[in-house]
Parts: C-alpha cells; sequence; structure tokens
DNA sequence: ATAAAGATCATT
DNA sequence: ATGATCTTTATG
C-alpha cells in the first residue's frame, strides 16, 4: 500500500490538538543509517505554545533548545530527556507559533528487525515502539535530527488513507508534567483505544 | 559558577 | 521502587 508524504500545509495549521488527533494512523518512518523503518503512529501528545505551560516554549521561552519550535511546522523537534531518551516531536502551526506534537507510540510495521536490533530485543513484545524514549530508539532517532525536515528523506510521515474518529480515540491527561499545574490535567494525550501498542502511563 | 529537575526505561 | 545519565535552565 503506497501513501503520501505529509506536505508543510499538513504541519502548518494552527491547531496542534487537531493534528494531534489526526496524526493517528498516520505512519512515521525513517531512513538512517541504511535501514528503512517505521510504523503507524498510535500515541501522541500536544503541546500548546506560549501559554501552555508543559510546553518548554511557555511563555515565550525562546533558548538554543526552544528555537525550533518557533520555526514554521514540519520539521523535528529532538530533545534529551532525563539524560537518556531522546525524545522526538512534530513542530506545527505557522512561524512563531511554538507548537508541537510529541510522538508516543507506534505499531511497527517496516523494518521490525532492525528496530529489535536497535532497541536490543530478542523477541517481539509490545514495549518494542511503546514510549517517547523506544520509539526515538527503534527509529534511530536521536539529537543529531533536531531541525530536520519532516518534508525530506531521512525522517517523514505519510498518509495511507486511514484515519479516526474522535470516538476512537482516548484522550487522557499528559504524563509526566506534574510541574504544569493547571495544565497538568488538560486531556492532550490521545491514543488509538484499539491498539495494543501504546504506552502505560505511570 | 552552581544546582536542580526532567514530555523515560529497564530492572529489582 | 530505584538507578542510569547529562543537558538545559534559572539563579547568584
Amino acid at each position: 500500500m503506497k501513501g503520501f508524504k505529509l506536505t508543510k500545509t499538513f504541519y502548518q495549521s494552527e491547531d496542534v490538538v487537531f493534528i494531534s488527533k489526526a496524526l493517528i494512523g498516520k505512519y512515521l518512518f525513517t531512513q538512517l543509517e541504511g535501514k528503512l523503518t517505521g510504523g503507524m503512529i498510535v500515541e501522541t501528545e500536544a503541546y500548546n505554545g506560549v501559554w501552555d505551560k508543559a510546553c518548554h516554549a511557555y511563555n515565550h521561552r525562546r533558548t538554543r533548545r526552544t528555537e525550533v519550535m518557533f520555526q514554521p511546522g514540519g520539521v523535528a523537534y529532538v530533545y534529551l530527556c532525563y539524560g537518556i531518551h531522546s525524545l522526538f516531536n512534530i513542530i506545527t502551526g505557522p512561524l512563531d507559533c511554538p507548537t508541537a506534537v510529541l510522538t508516543r507510540a507506534i505499531e511497527p510495521t517496516e523494518g521490525i528487525d532492525f528496530m529489535m536490533q536497535r532497541r536490543k530485543k530478542k523477541r517481539i513484545d509490545y514495549t518494542l515502539t511503546s514510549g517517547p524514549g523506544a520509539v526515538t530508539q527503534a527509529l534511530g532517532i536521536r539529537c543529531e535530527h533536531y531541525g530536520c525536515d519532516l518534508t525530506g528523506n531521512l525522517i517523514w510521515l505519510e498518509d495511507k488513507g486511514l484515519s479516526f474518529t474522535d470516538t476512537k480515540l482516548l484522550a487522557s491527561p499528559r504524563v509526566g508534567i506534574h510541574y504544569a499545574e493547571e495544565h497538568a490535567e488538560l486531556p492532550w494525550r490521545f491514543r488509538l483505544a484499539s491498539s495494543l501498542w501504546t504506552s502505560k502511563a505511570k
């Protein structure tokens, strides 16, 4: 089944919550280290710009790390979390609208053997690509991909004709953002209800 | 210059 | 429950 690559127009919508839901059912691929790997996105989180206390660009915080969030949508924001894990975000919205979607889980379809090597797994199980750190490890995404154009040949997304209405999705609070005070409970984590490949919240 | 915390994962 | 591991950020 051939899909088509998502375009800048898709990424540059103003509504990051809408994009976050629309990304469920899209496919994320990487062609890195000579290996094609990827799968269907089944879990995302929305980070909603300068007024969202959970967002790294909250209150117009503009630093070397957050700089890429202010670019027009369609590039990668990768950062190191807890000193260990690279987390992959899709920058969305127009110029100077620092919104992003965190990719939290995919359902592996392409290059599963390569992903198992990268994850040091001998057997396939549902933890292969569930959790934001696990996704990047399986796909070979690292901090060097900060700013990477998502309409290029290294990391890209495809629409294969699948989409899910809200009734097929589970919306819940985002994970690991206790510092976000009154925004910590916003239901901006989206999971495909029927998928066994989503992450478990702590 | 220093310190604190973090959009996590695997193991015990 | 805990350890791994290190960058970013805020503060002095």
